[in-house]
DNA sequence: ACAAAAGTGTTGCTACTACACCCATGA
DNA sequence: TCATGGGTGTAGTAGCAACACTTTTGT
């Protein structure tokens, strides 16, 4: 190649190519389905709309849409959440991409599947189309789609996260008691933990802060209230290695 | 709807509603991008080939190709790894999917990740093309697309999947010595590790089968062959639970 | 004999489990 | 006064980190 050839017609001959290139491969359409997780009335709760679609009508399924041109994976679940709760600057992460040629009866759709942690007490929903709801975790049977299967794979990459990242505090009011706390664990990882071993753990990893106020309302022993100290989990450096099969 | 009318044609009916709306959505090519992990002269590799595109002349890519038609993406990546490797059955992770419509100059692409494991001495590659060859990790720089990303993220995943499972193995030969696999996992982790504690860890988990053989052709004092146990490890039950930011 | 890596034990510490009683509050 | 959950401590155990010397083999 004559490298005296001006840089952007060099450029702009082999961009062609690749440009070429990509036009002639198979094409399919792109979404983002969120597993949008709550908490309420200590269960773990899930936000599903009834489908869209004539041929799955009844049945539930993830809140999820198309992925703009030109817009990004993070950009359009975050657009989903937004445009149904109003929320912005959340949890969310990227699970799984989906993408089975039978999946959609409508053709060949991809999905990435995301999810997401929000206080349902917190947050209106900004629309009820769909009958958007609340569902209990373990209520939920057949679903639309492959969505079953996509809430289970997020379901179980939320209960590796949690144990690792105080993830589980978006779920929960900025103060929260250590009850509360235990039950969304209980909830989230589906067993009992012992109570004292519990507020142990937590009281020994020392980010816990002490609010000094105590829960109202409760027929019984009013617990503290805690805030979830994040500026101090951020300066702290995970430890790494430990081999555990 | 008329209820009276031949299932057929109402899912026909049903399922056309589906078409049109997917036809109606923006569609992106799909790829799948495979980080083939190897093992060599205690150094972690990672097969790359030079770019097929003129735009990213001489930076070296991963391998990676177009999912057909029809194709699911877990066997796109089987193809590619067989295609390359002429390995079927062998570890292979989906990790995560890259989809910024700036990440291919000919357009949008979406790529699916996948990290797999093999055991570089016991496979001849059965293609050259593109200059396909095995590279140090930590030598590598520059990227053709946004493929050191991607090699990071799967390295990543690979760090924290090994100290878990016991995937290290499929980079190993069938019989390996202490000190082999004690030297694969300082080269994927990147860190140093006590010889006496790490004998007494894999052994007490009790997953090795000693082969009674030893290494042959060692200037030195021979170790002791083992093989893996993979059976006694499928019947173990992984415990649950341990909160640990 | 020397070089090079294999192989081995003990001690202290930390972190987890299991478990039972008294306390504060609202009804 | 009772019911309900809040709050606390201890003893036993398991697992991990740190650490140095002897043994075997090849050259």
């Amino acid at each position: 190649m004559n490298r005296s050839l001006p840089l952007t017609a060099g450029k702009g001959a082999l961009i062609q190519d690749a440009v070429q290139m990509v036009a002639s491969y198979p094409k399919t359409a792109l979404t983002v389905d969120c597993v949008i997780f709550g908490f309420e009335e200590n269960e773990l709760k899930v936000l599903l709309i009834r489908s869209d679609l004539q041929a799955y009508k009844g049945l539930w399924t993830l809140l999820g849409d198309v992925v703009r041109e030109s817009e990004d994976l993070g950009d359009a679940a975050y657009r989903v959440l937004r445009e149904r709760t109003g929320l912005n600057d959340i949890f969310l992460e990227q699970v799984q991409t989906f993408s089975s040629p039978g999946r959609h009866p409508g053709g060949r759709v991809t999905t990435v599947a995301f999810y997401s942690l929000i206080n349902i007490r917190h947050h209106r929903l900004k629309t009820l189309d769909n009958e958007v709801h609340w569902h209990n975790l373990q209520s939920i049977e057949a679903m639309g789609f492959d969505h079953k299967d996509i809430l289970d794979v997020c379901h179980q990459r939320l209960q590796r996260r949690v144990q690792e990242h105080p993830l589980g505090f978006n779920l929960l009011p900025d103060k929260f008691s250590l009850r509360e706390l235990q039950n969304l664990y209980e909830a989230i990882l589906d067993i009992k933990l012992d109570r004292r071993n519990f507020r142990k753990k937590f009281f020994s990893m020392d980010f816990l802060i002490d609010t000094e106020e105590y829960e109202v309302d409760v027929p019984h022993r009013p617990g503290k209230l805690y805030k979830f100290n994040f500026q101090k989990y951020q300066r702290h450096q995970r430890k790494w290695f430990g081999i555990d099969f």
